[in-house]
DNA sequence: CTGTTAGCGCATTCAA
DNA sequence: TTGAATGCGCTAACAG
């Protein structure tokens, strides 16, 4: 409401020195001499200054800044990439803004304008379940604003990328549950729009084909990414014609929902089923059936994403490579879902 | 890198017009006639303008954008009150930029800093454990930005509280695993320099004491906020002299580790405990056994401190009246709880 | 309804 | 090493 905010303009009044000599000492430049630097130091200490970022970025066409927009915050995989991020980013000086876009193409598009006017120098982005396109990021590779896309997919060439290994990832999973048995599979799947989904039932048929499993196509369930939709998961499961004895689930929130559900119901989850899912949250090894997961390494991915974005703030848009990185998931067996075979 | 923004005054030079009318135009006034605000808007989607929220914001002296510190965004309270503030925001047309102090008082100094820096309009923290005085919060009360306080206690007066009832919340815990027969419950607390812990653990020998039962000091295991230490509060469970009937956790984290590493090691949670926990996150219903809850309601808290700093934001600090907004705790019994009695 | 003018707080050029 | 002057992009008087 009011407006006492001190300026450099007032430590400079304050000590009869001209108001640039006190940016410049603020700025710990070498140009201003360490006596004056020290004076001026302690007035500002005095006063109670306190910078306006809002004015030297303005000034200075540069925020220090990058943006970071994920579906939800509170899903393990985006909480440990933002992790991930902030550390890379903590070290080359660099803010960060959390953003969730609630698997909303909305929320996101507002999202990244609000990003864009508040001029951030890059934005790590992994997109909605909504996004088809990415005519929303014109704007920002206009003005040459560098993105990196991490997590989904994006088919758009002259694009960077950091993804998971979504074949390989499903292939290990399945392949995984077929050594410990189980013929039967059930697969979990995501939204058909993403490439995600597509490329682990791709993973998913392989290993099937490898063992001489035949591919049921009643075996793939297909659902979105809300621990809700769970239930109907879990309901068509218990409906299957087959017994079912292991699920390799693509989406682990609905695997979440439908293992709540059945537990609530009292249903006794068949003791060969093993879930197998892609994020490895801290909750899932206390889980009943226990998990095996393919580890997203959320961490691992954001550093990268990080790394990849401030190489390009580095150069000039005009010179930059595009990049795709592909990170290889790593399969953590839980002790005692070995023991179930 | 370049600098092929184009601003106002490109729009107004493109229509021969003046650029504080642009402004006006962009801003909706209702001082510019309908037809050359079309006019406006079109050339300025033609051209790709972007405002420039920086000289905005500098200029009105207002970001329209709050700030929101807490100690980890992965933790379901606060992603959940992180939501609740979000929707509250929005409604009033504000920003939010959220930032986790991963516990460490260094960090949210720095946090605090940055975002008075970039002069946002208010803040909304739940401090770290680290944070035993509220000395980095004076700059901002000396230029009258309104901060709330929610989720962990500030014995200061003159501040803004939300927070919940953890003693009620704590013997209504304690209250329920008595009531379902257990006698000799393991109490998991947290450091002792906060508020929070303290409470409840009055809240668990108050029921303790309705129901007759002596208090023994040696069921109080105290730990910090991570997983880890559940491994040693598990081992601890494990050594005590008692047969343990029912744990009450005051510390999710701790609590989920706990029951991670027991898992872990193959050993079988006696059948009668069941853990009684703050955080209702979404895998608390299968987790093994189940919990029952007293929900911290997370959202409500964010919406109440949304709410209680808007109605500062619009009031001269000098006006102010903090206030202290208590949430009572609701506990959820779970189904399958219920049956171990 | 539109234009003119001034300045938010700062960083940077150019002179001294 | 310091000062003077300029302008980043925008908004808000005030005047017309």
């Amino acid at each position: 409401m009011e407006n006492n905010t001190i300026t450099i303009h007032d430590i400079a009044k304050a000590l009869a020195i001209n108001s640039s000599t006190v940016s410049r000492a603020l700025n710990n430049s070498d140009r201003v001499s360490l006596k004056t630097k020290k004076k001026i130091l302690d007035k500002a200490n005095e006063l109670g200054y306190q910078r306006n970022l809002l004015a030297s970025n303005l000034r200075r066409n540069k925020t220090n800044t990058i943006g970071v927009i994920v579906p939800r915050i509170s899903r393990y995989f985006f909480s440990s990439a933002i992790s991930g991020i902030e550390k890379t980013a903590f070290d080359k000086g660099y803010n960060v803004i959390i953003c969730q876009s609630l698997e909303q193409l909305e929320r996101e598009e507002n999202l990244i304008n609000t990003l864009a006017a508040n001029r951030v120098d890059g934005i790590i982005i992994s997109v909605s379940m909504e996004t088809l396109n990415y005519d929303h990021f014109d704007g920002l590779k206009k003005n040459g604003t560098p993105i990196v896309i991490f997590d989904r997919h994006c088919d758009l060439p002259d694009r960077n990328n950091v993804l998971l290994d979504d074949f390989v990832g499903a292939f290990e999973a399945t392949n995984h549950l077929i050594e410990q048995g189980c013929k039967n599979i059930v697969h979990f799947s995501g939204p058909k729009n993403l490439n995600v989904y597509r490329n682990r039932l791709k993973g998913y048929k392989a290993a099937l084909e490898k063992h001489e499993i035949p591919f049921r196509e009643n075996l793939v369930l297909n659902s979105r990414l809300m621990q809700e939709d769970g239930t109907k998961l879990a309901e068509k499961v218990l409906r299957l014609p087959e017994s079912i004895d292991g699920i390799f689930s693509a989406n682990d929130v609905a695997a979440i929902g439908a293992m709540q559900y059945l537990k609530k119901k009292g249903i006794q989850i068949p003791k060969d089923i093993a879930i197998v899912g892609f994020s490895n949250g801290p909750t899932s090894a206390v889980m009943d059936p226990p998990l095996s997961t393919i580890d997203q390494s959320g961490g691992e991915m954001g550093e990268l994403s990080a790394n990849l974005l401030f190489e390009h703030l580095n150069v000039e848009s005009v010179k930059r490579e595009p990049k795709t990185i592909i990170v290889k998931p790593s399969l953590l067996v839980r002790e005692s879902s070995k023991k179930r075979g």
